[in-house]
DNA sequence: ACGGCGA
């Protein structure tokens, strides 16, 4: 697959890179974008063999909770995880995460089974101090989730952002199965995790607010620990009520609103101006 | 400096 078209990747746009050594191995971290959306690149090397696992976007976050996980959690209680990511209307990807130990220690295997790639796997190494191993792993995934939720920010660009937006959302939800432990692997043992070194992580990102006659509507980008969300509320009067989008069903929304623009243009014309406008709030 | 995985 060295060609250029499908899956090499090769003409993608690198948005982010990062590299860790742990003992030997050098891992390659990589966000990368297309015209289908963003994926993190994963690359393990050795002296000898390279391996490399494919991270949706909407994966980025999951990850960062797996590895809190196994960070966080005592030797003794870890188990197995699988993450479930549909990336696509008709493609699925599952991560299986699995701890092993040997004579050179312990060592957390990630494999990737997908229908469009071979399994590919790469082990991290726990390492030996604080600051090796799966912790170091944690926090540049941390670096990179942070990352690549500033490159959404509005900053000079404006109403540019919510495109933007739309382009990450090419993945599909996301849900945790039980691994091979007897216990199911609820959200809240992976709340349990305590992320003490990142910034707020459910704070908002951004907000848009919209006035149609009466009523306002809020847009709020937020994201906590289960992934990004867009937060769309309604006001009027003292009546509020909201809805919460994952993000990964923005781009359904856009394209549902779409269809109804669609068959309303004729009804809509003319409507474009005074009663319809889409404002920045106020900065706080 | 390793080496795990799975073919």
């Amino acid at each position: 697959m060295e060609g250029n078209s499908g899956g090499s990747g090769g003409n993608d746009v690198e948005l982010l890179c990062k590299t860790l050594q742990v003992e030997h191995k050098l891992f390659y971290f990589d966000l990368k974008e297309n015209p289908r959306g963003r994926y993190l690149k994963i690359s393990e090397k050795t002296s000898a063999t390279r391996s490399t696992i494919i991270v949706p976007f909407s994966g980025i976050s999951w990850f960062l909770d797996l590895f809190n996980y196994y960070v966080n959690s005592d030797d003794q209680d870890v188990c197995s995880k699988e993450l479930q990511l549909d990336t696509k209307a008709f493609y699925s990807t599952v991560f299986y995460f699995d701890i092993g130990e040997n004579r050179r220690g312990r060592f957390l295997k990630v494999s990737e089974a997908s229908v469009s790639r071979n399994r590919s796997t790469i082990i991290v190494p726990a390492g030996n101090t604080q600051d090796e191993g799966w912790a170091a792993f944690r926090n540049i995934l941390a670096e990179i989730n942070e990352a690549s939720r500033l490159f959404m920010l509005p900053n000079q660009q404006g109403s540019e952002a919510s495109e933007h937006l739309v382009g990450l959302s090419d993945d599909v939800g996301a849900g945790f199965i039980a691994g091979h432990s007897s216990q199911p692997a609820s959200s809240s043992e992976l709340n349990m995790n305590r992320p003490v070194e990142l910034p707020a992580h459910d704070e908002m990102g951004l907000t848009k607010v919209m006035r149609v006659d009466q009523k306002r509507f809020f847009f709020d980008l937020g994201s906590n620990n289960r992934g990004h969300f867009l937060k769309i509320s309604e006001v009027a009067g003292t009546d509020r009520s909201s809805i919460i989008l994952p993000l990964s069903g923005l781009k359904q929304l856009h394209e549902t609103i779409g269809h109804f623009v669609e068959i309303t243009k004729d009804r809509m014309e003319g409507m474009t101006g005074a009663n319809v406008r889409t404002v920045d709030p106020p900065q706080r």
